[in-house]
DNA sequence: GACTCAATACCGACTAGACGGTATGCATTC
DNA sequence: GAATGCATACCGTCTAGTCGGTATTGAGTC
């Protein structure tokens, strides 16, 4: 075995630990549910994490270098205005709502709510992991202000975490009824505000009268 | 002592459920952590509940019953006017957040991410008790509607929705975050939105001239 | 109002199994 | 030959749930 094909080991436990811990919870799941998800043995994942919270930390840091990847490459960053990036980025969140619940909600939402009060260095994983995500769209957000609404009340980074809010409240909802359609929902009521605080009339409220 | 005083411990049991899950999670804490917290010993626990998951199912229900009879009894009904009620909801729910954040997070939120795919009569427990929640400020939002947007492109129960995603996304970054700041935030650019699509022109987005 | 009796509330030691983590050993690579 | 990657058997602890037992209560009886 080449030295890739021996890390894929880890990648693999990684991988698992995303959909395990996004299905089940973190304090749900073992340790034999990840090495059987990956098939991989018990010896290797102590081998590769020193125990079961340096895996969630370590599966925190890779859904971000992930996600971050994934957003990165994705189409709405085509466009030249800032709007049409932070609306493209919207639309595409919902675009992405297909297959199976643990493949479209946030591993960080998850694992924060569990851990904030007794996993210290977990929740300010997730912390972090958000932020940037948030810091990222933020910039987007605020290129928008300066140009469609330069005397607005509110700060590029409260609508970043607004944003996130919505999607993560929304995730809830979709476990709650299983599946995405109040996400979609949530999400057009955004997309709503979104036009009307950056002044776009063209995001009508109203039905057209025939 | 008196019947009343042999039933305390059932709810002596069902408050501590309802502090301590809301703090570890659901998985994470044991039958003695709640017994500890409630005072109570692990025979009266299972004399009461017939398993780990009953009390779940019971502190569910439990958190119902309260939490309606608390938003019930809340000075925002007074009004005669539904949208008046609904801004004075959201104001409400952003008044309320203080103390620790167990005290003003939600448990059925917290409940569903760890049992959505494991135990589906806990997600349904949750589900209902949330989608009751969401019946009753929809009313006021549908009465509000017809009043102030009778020609809106969106139904009043997607709008309840979308408030309670937007708090319990909230949620999220208050635990993520170790403080309700984001709440605060978030619910401000609720509170605009809602202006904003019950045409409130006095909810302005921008600043005012000097 | 004293007495029985059954039901309810409660207690706490105990158990069986699950789970995180370890120890040891071997094969491969550098 | 030393480090890395992996496999398997094993261990100690923790935890949901049990079980036998006691205390309290409330209804019925006289």
């Amino acid at each position: 075995m080449t030295t890739r094909a021996q890390h894929q080991s880890k990648t693999k436990l990684l991988n698992a630990a995303l959909q395990v811990i996004r299905a089940r919870g973190y304090a749900a799941t073992t340790v034999d549910d990840i090495c059987h998800a990956a098939k991989v043995t018990k010896g290797s994942f102590f081998h590769h994490f020193k125990s079961k919270d340096d895996l969630a930390l370590s599966a925190a840091a890779y859904w971000g270098e992930m996600t971050e990847e994934f957003f990165a490459s994705a189409p709405y960053h085509q466009s030249d205005d800032p709007l049409e990036r932070l609306l493209g980025y919207v639309d595409f969140r919902a675009e992405i709502l297909q297959g199976e619940l643990t493949d479209y909600t946030c591993l960080l939402g998850t694992l924060v709510q569990e851990t904030y009060a007794t996993h210290p260095d977990i929740r300010a994983a997730c912390d972090k992991g958000m932020s940037t995500h948030i810091a990222i769209i933020t910039r987007d957000i605020e290129a928008a202000r300066l140009l469609y609404a330069p005397d607005a009340m509110w700060s590029a980074e409260s609508v970043g975490y607004f944003i996130q809010s919505v999607l993560q409240g929304a995730f809830i909802f979709a476990k709650a009824k299983q599946g995405p359609e109040v996400v979609h929902e949530s999400l057009a009521h955004l997309r709503r505000y979104l036009g009307l605080i950056f002044n776009q009339p063209q995001n009508s409220t109203r039905k057209e009268k025939p």
